[in-house]
DNA sequence: AACGATCATCATCAGAGGTTATGGAATCAA
DNA sequence: TTGATTCCATAACCTCTGATGATGATCGTT
């Protein structure tokens, strides 16, 4: 079986299509515009088909191109997962980690989270990438990240998962609320009450509204926060009440004119977990890894 | 990115383990044992482990090497398939199909179906090899088989398959058998009887077993046929009865001392269809085949 | 001990794949 | 229209990969 594509053309040709361009395509693929071009033109002779439509203003691929595309892709992203395969076997713990994280869990759990990895295993290069789960996902699929530290409750579609701590969330109201000197309060007492929530794209915020039409509550509307510390900064200004995951609220927490009351069990919580593509070579190492992403032990009173 | 193992090492390296040798790899691969030597060892000191352990009579794979050869496997067959996937989209029709047919169609149906596909795609280049289903399968799995003609009703797993039609069971009985007179059978009746079978491997046997525990028969023991022509030999012989599927029975059924009944409505029978990978590029054009392989109309008595 | 089989090494060479410089076509601004 | 600009293809040249055949080293067998 003559071997007819090398993944240097494929890779040549997915640059190609993904930056519309071919020189900066060649750049990105650290080498000149002639030697990819050279390439792509092998490629094409070889397969029969033209796959780039040389187009003016941004080339395209052609009917054929598109469908190779996706092969061509799922190749490059396999012989990057054997290699990392072969990396893994020989020394675990080793090398490039790229974690994808949301905004809603990283300024709370990477700070203890982080030197607990760099410590356990020092050889871990470690990238932290912060996005929102849909990103994140894409960015997994496509083999730009490895790992993502994520709530388990959104639609992740078909990745490995492992849940590491559930993370329940909390009631968070101004000091003249009438809820603010409660000890707990029950779910069904938000019924009514309209929550101020984090803007679009946020998984925390899905969840949320979703538990705010089980219990009978609303958004309010005319606002959106960018983060929890804009909510907070909102629910302390009087402008409402939230919900804020318990993890964040050591931080975002210590706030005058806010009080935060735990919810009687069963209290609604979000799952924190780890996703990682199902043909990642090192679903056992992240599997090993996962205790380290646990929220560190407060102190008992 | 740099890609770090080049397709070509991966198909060495493949074909070292598949052979157990360096030499008998290299003359498969079309190179040079040096030169398949040396592409093996720049792979190894690439990945950084040792893919394959030089034992003397046989090389065997080490542990890592064992892990990463179904991935290199799995790449190599998404190259074919990228390739393939090129000229169906230039040329569909064209090229070389390899065509696996289990025993117990391949002489009934392929007479017809063989001398209509050459004529509706004469530039189809076709290879026909006959086995049974499990070999067919891993035959198929491999990227050694592009498509398979079959019953649908054994354990194919997870393939893409399409049913051409059904194929019925007649029951065939010595001309001296108390049913041989009668114009059809009911599939109750053969309770109590003991069947002719085929031997193991063929997916007709198990699919008649089941009918028979379904019914209420029995296999007869102490011989088993392997083929369709010996079962009617002995049949024919007066050794016992069996059932037949109806499209051999215009070659099979031409036998004195043989009777062949029809069941009734509804009368047991086999799906044959044809089966592919998931992933081969040709998924379309395997579609638009499957008229060709239906039996050829009888004429109107 | 000698032999045969098998993989590694060596010296050598063709060509695949890269580079820089340049050409030519399309786009855009004036 | 014209000139400037952008962008891909081509050309000439170079480097080093990946092949070859011959030979060496090692191990199991006779």
């Amino acid at each position: 079986m003559m071997i007819v594509p090398t993944l240097r053309q494929l890779e040549y040709f997915v640059a190609v299509i993904d930056h519309g361009a071919f020189h900066s395509a060649a750049k990105a693929c650290g080498v000149s515009q002639p030697g990819l071009s050279a390439q792509l033109q092998e490629l094409e002779r070889q397969l029969g088909v033209v796959l780039v439509e040389r187009a003016r203003p941004k080339v395209l691929p052609t009917e054929a191109g598109a469908a190779l595309l996706e092969r061509a892709r799922a190749l490059l992203l396999g012989a990057q997962d054997l290699t990392e395969a072969a990396r893994t076997h020989a020394r675990p713990f080793t090398g490039p980690l790229r974690l994808g994280v949301i905004p809603t869990v990283a300024p709370y759990l990477l700070p203890s989270a982080v030197p607990a990895l760099r410590n356990a295993h020092p050889d871990l290069r470690l990238f932290i990438h912060e996005d929102e789960t849909d990103r994140l996902l894409e960015q997994l699929e496509r083999g730009h990240m490895d790992l993502l530290l994520l709530s388990l409750d959104a639609q992740l579609g078909d990745v490995a998962r492992l849940a590491v701590f559930d993370d329940a969330f909390q009631l968070a109201v101004p000091t003249d609320h009438c809820l603010a000197r409660r000890k707990w309060v029950r779910e069904s007492e938000i019924a009514g009450e309209a929550l101020l929530l984090l803007e679009d794209g946020h998984c925390l915020r899905d969840q949320v509204l979703d538990l705010c039409h089980a219990t009978g509550a609303s958004e309010s509307t005319d606002f959106r926060a960018s983060s929890l510390g804009t909510l907070v900064q909102m629910v302390a200004g009087g402008e409402g009440i939230t919900l804020l995951p318990s993890m964040s609220i050591e931080i975002e927490g210590r706030h005058a004119n806010l009080a935060t009351i735990p919810f009687r069990r069963p209290a609604p919580a979000r799952t924190i977990g780890l996703a990682w593509r199902k043909t990642s070579p090192r679903g056992a190492e992240f599997e090993a890894l996962a205790p380290l992403f646990r929220p560190p032990k407060r102190q008992p009173r």
